[in-house]
RNA sequence: GGAGGGAUCGCAUAGUGGUCUAGUGCGGCCGCCUGCUAAGCGGUUACUCCGAGAAAUCGGGGUCGUGGGUUCAAAUCCCACUCCCUCCGCCA
């Protein structure tokens, strides 16, 4: 949610923003509504002043006065009729607030969607290989240890099952990438994975965008899209102490999505599903410090990519490729030779204040200042099944078995009998 | 799912319709006193919104779990919900 005082004072910069990421802006709406808003309250405050004062005088009278009563009962219906009005105002008001997306960080280069995002930097070299490097739904088949046609069976088209060394596979990364996050000093969270509306209006999945989410009518339940849903509500309403800043949280959640959006695109393989899992890195930080925080929280991402010694790229995305919640953003994409694309495994973004608002977390810089809104941050650190592709199809040999990478062989010592 | 109890300022508690501008204690902060310490004395103590101001600040509104209702008037009475505790049922 962007600072409706900002808007007041100047919408030509908030538009001039928007338009960055192809957003028309017009600020009229909202700014017709505030106003209204405050006027009506500053009419609601004076006539309850008054009410109050005349309830205090009524209070101390031996004798109650009837033209007093009177005058209460009078001032009571105006107020209860001016008052809705105003809820009635601010409610439109804080509609349309949060239909806004975030304003893009002046850092962010310009660009219209997708085919405008730059690559920033990459690492390894891509392998070559003496024979013709299998996709990973061929290579998963073929060792059993995907079974599409049988999480069809179970739930339908974009499901499959991890069997036998393709389920061990993805819980040894899990593990791997969960242990790593925590040498970097995050703290590891499990939390629910259906949540209540507000939260995702927290973090900016609705109102906008329920066409991708589950959702249980019976009792109200939301199925998280990312554990960044939960962990941008860990705090929700909370003054925090300054000295525990900066907050970095790692989560291993599912995650699903309805991917109505994406229909038809890429149907086959372990790419897109409506469930899979992601582990998930969080920060908590002070305005100033964020746009560092995103940095390292890429870095801290990558370092995963290191360790497995799978080539990846980064690539920061356009103005006009952002996603609603965030001002800046970096995706990580790992190269996978089977199906030979470039797969995105991490979004980094920076929120800035954009989520602490709408959930109203804040800090207070020293003991008795008045309390800031935190900035907040988000990146997979990584999603499973497409580092599960890369690891497949990178690491596959000749004889169309697959090859563990030394960081995970650790987590997969296990005797098969 | 059923039956009961509860939610008040950082913590603990008082408050059964108007004098509550929510009291008291503890803790915190500021100061005083005491040649150290302990103790004592005085003061202070939340959040948020609107308005005025360059600002310090000032005026006003709201907040006693949340939302409704009764009433001229609600922390207080009524209803619903949420959460916590005790018990029963069910369950991993």
């Amino acid at each position: 949610m962007l600072d409706i005082k900002l808007i007041r004072e100047n919408p030509a910069l908030v538009r001039q923003a928007l338009e960055k990421r192809g957003e028309t802006f017009t600020p009229e709406n909202i700014l017709k509504a505030d106003e209204r808003y405050r006027r009506l309250l500053r009419q609601v405050e004076l006539l309850r002043a008054k009410h109050n004062e005349t309830s205090k005088q009524l209070g101390k009278a031996k004798e109650k006065p009837p033209e007093l009563i009177t005058e209460m009962r009078d001032l009571g219906e105006q107020i209860s009729t001016l008052q809705q009005e105003t809820s009635q105002t601010k409610k439109e008001l804080n509609s349309l607030l949060l239909r806004i997306p975030n304003m893009p960080h002046p850092s962010v280069i310009l660009g219209k969607d997708e085919s405008d995002n730059i690559v920033v930097r990459t690492w390894g070299e891509p392998k070559t290989f003496p024979f013709k490097p299998l996709p990973h739904w061929e290579l998963g088949e073929k060792l059993g240890i995907i079974d599409f046609h049988r999480g069809v069976k179970l739930s339908g088209r974009r499901f499959y099952v991890l069997t036998g060394m393709g389920a061990c596979l993805q819980r040894a990364l899990i593990t791997f990438m969960l242990n790593l996050h925590i040498e970097h000093g995050y703290k590891e969270i499990y939390p629910p994975f259906m949540v209540k509306q507000e939260c995702m209006i927290g973090s900016g999945n609705l109102p906008k965008f329920s066409d991708n989410l589950y959702h249980d009518v019976e009792d109200d339940f939301w199925f998280i899209p990312t554990a960044e849903v939960p962990m941008t509500n860990l705090h929700r309403n909370e003054v925090l102490d300054v000295k525990v800043l900066p907050l970095y949280y790692v989560a291993h959640t599912a995650c699903f999505r309805r991917e109505k959006m994406a229909a038809g695109k890429d149907t086959r393989g372990i790419k897109r599903g409506h469930q899979f899992d992601k582990v998930e890195l969080y920060k908590l930080t002070e305005p100033e410090k964020s746009a560092d925080e995103l940095e390292k929280l890429v870095g801290d991402a990558e370092e995963v990519c290191r360790r497995l010694a799978i080539p990846y790229r980064i690539v920061q995305l356009c103005t006009g490729d952002l996603g609603f919640a965030a001002c800046k953003t970096y995706d990580i994409e790992m190269w996978a030779p089977g199906c030979a694309e470039w797969l995105e495994v991490s979004s980094c973004s920076n929120c800035s204040d954009f989520q602490a608002r709408r959930t109203n977390i804040r800090y207070r810089p020293e003991s008795g200042a008045k309390a800031r809104f935190v900035h907040t941050l988000n990146g997979s650190g990584l999603a499973l099944p497409r580092v599960l592709i890369a690891v497949l199809e990178n690491y596959q040999q000749p004889d169309g078995t697959i090859l563990i990478p030394e960081a995970l062989q650790p987590y997969m010592k296990i005797v098969v009998s």
